[in-house]
DNA sequence: TTCAATGTTCAGCTTTTCGGAATAAGGTTC
DNA sequence: GAACCTTATTCCGAAAAGCTGAACATTGAA
């Protein structure tokens, strides 16, 4: 959270939220107090309001403190209904437009990758996803990708949590090969889903940085049917696929 | 936007956003006035404060807001971050996917078992529950668990204020019944709920201790039709519960 | 120019927030 | 189990922020 002093007791709250969510875990008032630097009772008063409007509740030890539905509700809702939507959903269509293929802006929220966006090709042989929904990291291109580019530590972290469900002949489900795979998506910048989450569909993701160039914090994938799309052929659409991405990135700050 | 008043002014920041967000185009002032149902003076100092913290911006025009960067980053925030509700969200997917029944994440809480989170079957002839709804502790597995697991003057005061209401002819009513029970429940490490609550409904439950391994902060449970799972069958499942409780406990502190 | 609609400022009154100090609850050590 | 420490919660008078009717300013259309 700023260390600034915000100009009113009513912004405090998204200062909290800052603070809690930019936190690996759910802290409890006193570690909340030094990050905040705010008085033990102020704290705890703003805690106790926040938990009473759903934006936080607490675990079961009563000390800690997490995000809860309504603050998972409004972000979802800010993301999807941004100035940037229209932009971003723009940008989607002129991709599917120059490559004939269904397309998608994925974000990594939480062990899964979401749908935030998508636009369909108009062929036929299009598979049908939805915007919003989810698929698992480990045999989704953008998935694959997002781990790829995370801190190791983190990484880790969601690895150990992860059950690697096979969904088809291809998904990887061991961790070693698992790991092997990432290393070789961070060595070149772009990942392949090749029939690992459904048979006859190819994916290929490139990821989309922060303002700093640091963070993936979105991902731009094409998918196609097999016939169409091939690991030796889907590099071809990597020039289209970076610029597209660079555009993203624009909106999403 | 709810039309309830928000309990306090620093939480009407939060309504504004969400009415915002929930809007398919940039408002004006007169627009949102209606749809916040705030006089026009009160809103317009909101706006221009969360214009200054940077989470609404205007248009080029001057007279409509949309959301702004700051709002951007703090959804990510939210999303990213990755609270423990979604591990446990994947952890119970889990168990229903091996098992095959619903599956309840339980606490105690107020003297009721409350369903912190909950994953349906997708088998027909399956119970509708809900997120946040309670039970009673007396004929619940969940509830006779914590009692069970509870330290015994905790659980001599809870048992003197609980009615022991008759929900189905199985309903342990008898002080010295539900006392016996809870000691075999205490010497085999998990409960059952055979038709005690409601006819036909079996449950298995087993508990999530916390980080020392002495406390009982909630229970995982397993429900399904009596044809499905009943007295006998019910303990194959303990091993694949155990597990997925320990993977639990970890996500709770 | 006039009019109507929308946006902005003002000011006194009301409500909320602030946070040090006191108290309670939980844990740990001896 | 008593003493001790840490963390959480409650209290309440002082201080700050919020509220909004009314007045004023600006914009755009006729």
């Amino acid at each position: 959270m700023e260390d600034t002093v915000e100009s009113s007791p009513a912004l405090k709250a998204f200062g909290l939220l800052e603070a809690i969510a930019a936190m690996d875990h759910a802290p409890t008032l006193a570690e909340l107090t030094e990050v905040a630097n705010l008085p033990k009772p102020t704290l705890h008063r703003w805690l106790t309001m926040l938990e009473g409007a759903e934006l936080l509740r607490r675990l079961p030890d009563g000390r800690r403190y997490e995000l809860a539905a309504r603050s998972t509700a409004l972000a979802f809702a800010i993301l999807s209904n941004n100035p940037g939507s229209i932009r971003r959903h723009q940008i989607l269509q002129g991709v599917v437009r120059d490559l004939g293929e269904s397309c998608n802006l994925t974000l990594l929220q939480g062990g899964e990758v979401m749908y935030l966006d998508r636009v369909e090709a108009s062929l036929p042989l299009r598979v049908a996803f939805q915007k919003g929904s989810r698929v698992p990291v480990h045999c989704s291109a953008s998935g694959k990708l997002f781990m790829a580019l995370m801190p190791r530590g983190r990484r880790e972290r969601l690895l150990t949590s992860l059950p690697l469900d096979k969904h088809t002949a291809n998904t990887i489900t061991d961790p070693a090969a698992l790991d092997a795979e990432l290393q070789q998506i961070k060595r070149q910048g772009y990942a392949l889903d090749d029939e690992e989450f459904l048979t006859g569909l190819f994916c290929i993701a490139v990821p989309i940085f922060d303002r700093d160039g640091r963070d993936c914090m979105a991902a731009l994938a094409l998918q196609a049917p097999v016939v169409r799309l091939w690991r030796e052929n889907a590099p071809d659409r990597l020039p289209a696929l970076r610029t597209a991405a660079s555009a993203l990135a624009a909106t999403l700050n």
